[in-house]
DNA sequence: CTGTTAGCGCTTTCAA
DNA sequence: TTGAAAGCGCTAACAG
């Protein structure tokens, strides 16, 4: 590969007007300039950008951590990010944490070395480097939390209002006439699934159906939800109506109750969350709250490139927008 | 951040003596190795990684590209290629191409530039960059094809037999008494494309229905299975069998026949490919050909670190099992 | 086994 | 507007 001292020795030049005619064009002569590209050209060259990472203290990387990127949701999320820091010219590093806190301290080390330019994390666990790396800079590190807000943190994040959008959930089982209500959460120690319970809890109390109220915890997997919800059948709950915190543990419970001999929605309504692709597509269709996946993605990166740009903005954070889809799967309690 | 001086200078050594406690402990005395240790522990030094790069031209990180993320199949297949990244200390970066050539390109400069170390590409298009960068290393360029084979780019691959395994989807299905069987394909220009549709034509040759074959194409989407589906719906074609190139297009499918007031399996029967986990909870279950995403994945990770690590060893070519998964969305023929 | 030395390729003052 | 010079932080001959 030509280095940048092969195009000045062969442009005549010195390195210096090599870089600038890269980094700032508008400053170098224009016949100078044409002349060296042209010399760029012919020998095709390409900057080496770990060289200039070593001067300019900046990799044009970002870290994105995610406990599973086979989860559709997380990965639609992701989608979003990529797009938003190609765009501004930055590439994506990918940290599947499997949920595991030595896998998240090992990516968390990538920000402290200094070979990503700030980190994006979805899930609400900050590794202790990163946390030690908050605390320091007194948030304004480059950390971006995606999907789920932590108060502790001090961090930005995009995320929509979980909490008022359960409640509509749940409002949705109650208003269809269903008294007996189940929620099968993600993991107890998330602060999404507390937001999320906290909602429901919201809503059961104000329609007088907080006695009624059963909890189960899952983890936010087909096979989770598959499994709760044979469980609950087999403890014969009156429960006609399932919250769920997520499409897939949604689409888990219809395969369990399909196997039960019960029809949704004419024995048990069954509502999601995230509206995933696959949603629309199950038997019967899922009614659930739309989470505009790709944007928060979008918005995090975005969050994160301002952070990057300007070391002294606060912490900032972005509520997203979110809907109830009516779909097959809620349908009017049998009397 | 203390720098690797600053460790020598507290520690009354040399920056070598540090580095080599880092990279090569055996060589350096226990004593002074131990009193090294020390003073890193205390500055809380850690290398910096870009620095070392640029000394050594080793990035420690592979790009990954992939046409879309948020397709389950590619999610599993990179969380292995991740897997195996990551036991043997290499970070992956996430190239999302959206089929664009021109981001295909913009990936592919990553690794001309040396950004990265390798490049590990799902799909079939290999960037113009790339292809040259192959040429000139005669096929020892740090390059590897995951989940398809394209003869003519002579680089290695991790894949199944893709011709054996449709062939094998389209069997089950003669042999369950269907005649007239429409083939739901993937982009036509795709090879992966060409060689299950090479199975599948063998098949149904064998079977004497080669006649009656049918071919639609969609592009491996849930929405394609259902638009394809409902335009052969539409033709009242004599189709009662369907074999879907992938499980996303085969559940689009069965949306589109519940649309139309037809059952699966007893009306027509549908046959997926990949064995998502999707497959087994959507109704009926899908049957379908399994493939080990993640093991290619960490196939794919394992040739490409193979390539890095010994530059002149041949283009390999792993071959994976796949297996024909027996579920209700395969039934017999009606008379 | 340890230290000295010489860069890796680039950017960026600073001076001309 | 351009060039000279000084590193960024690390590694790897090489010499001691």
């Amino acid at each position: 590969m030509a280095t940048i001292r092969d195009v000045a020795r062969e442009a005549g030049v010195s390195p210096a007007t090599v870089s600038r005619v890269l980094a700032r064009p508008e400053v170098v002569t224009p016949d100078l300039r044409e002349q060296v590209l042209q010399v760029i050209e012919r020998l095709g060259y390409a900057p080496h950008p770990i060289a200039a990472s070593l001067k300019t203290r900046r990799t044009g990387k970002i870290l994105v951590t995610v406990p599973d990127i086979s989860n559709p949701f997380f990965a639609k999320v992701i989608r979003g990010i990529e797009g938003g820091a190609v765009a501004a010219g930055y590439a994506v590093v990918l940290g599947d944490t499997r949920d595991l806190p030595e896998r998240e301290e090992l990516f968390g080390l990538m920000l402290k070395r200094g070979e990503v330019d700030g980190l994006i994390f979805l899930g609400h666990r900050l590794p202790k480097v990163i946390a030690a790396l908050v605390q320091e800079a007194g948030g304004q590190a480059p950390v971006v939390n995606a999907c789920e807000f932590n108060s502790e943190l001090s961090v930005s994040s995009a995320h929509i209002d979980n909490r008022a959008a359960a409640k509509a959930a749940m409002d949705a089982l109650y208003a269809a006439g269903h008294r007996h209500v189940a929620v099968l959460s993600g993991p107890a120690q998330s602060p999404l699934t507390r937001e999320r319970l906290g909602g429901a809890r919201a809503s059961a109390q104000r329609h007088g159906a907080l006695a009624e109220l059963q909890l189960l915890e899952g983890d936010f997997s087909l096979a989770s939800g598959h499994a709760r919800m044979h469980e609950l059948l087999q403890t014969q709950s009156k429960a006609t109506g399932i919250f769920c915190h997520n499409d897939e543990m949604a689409i888990g419970a219809l395969a369990a109750l399909r196997e039960w001999g019960l029809s949704c929605p004419d024995d048990v309504s069954v509502v999601g969350f995230d509206d995933i692709e696959m949603a629309s597509y199950v038997n019967p269709a899922l009614t659930t709250i739309r989470q505009p996946m790709e944007q928060i993605g979008q918005e995090a990166a975005q969050l994160l490139l301002d952070t990057i740009r300007n070391r002294d903005a606060p912490p900032r954070r972005v509520r997203l927008s979110w809907e109830l889809i009516a779909r097959g799967s809620l349908g009017r309690a049998a009397k």
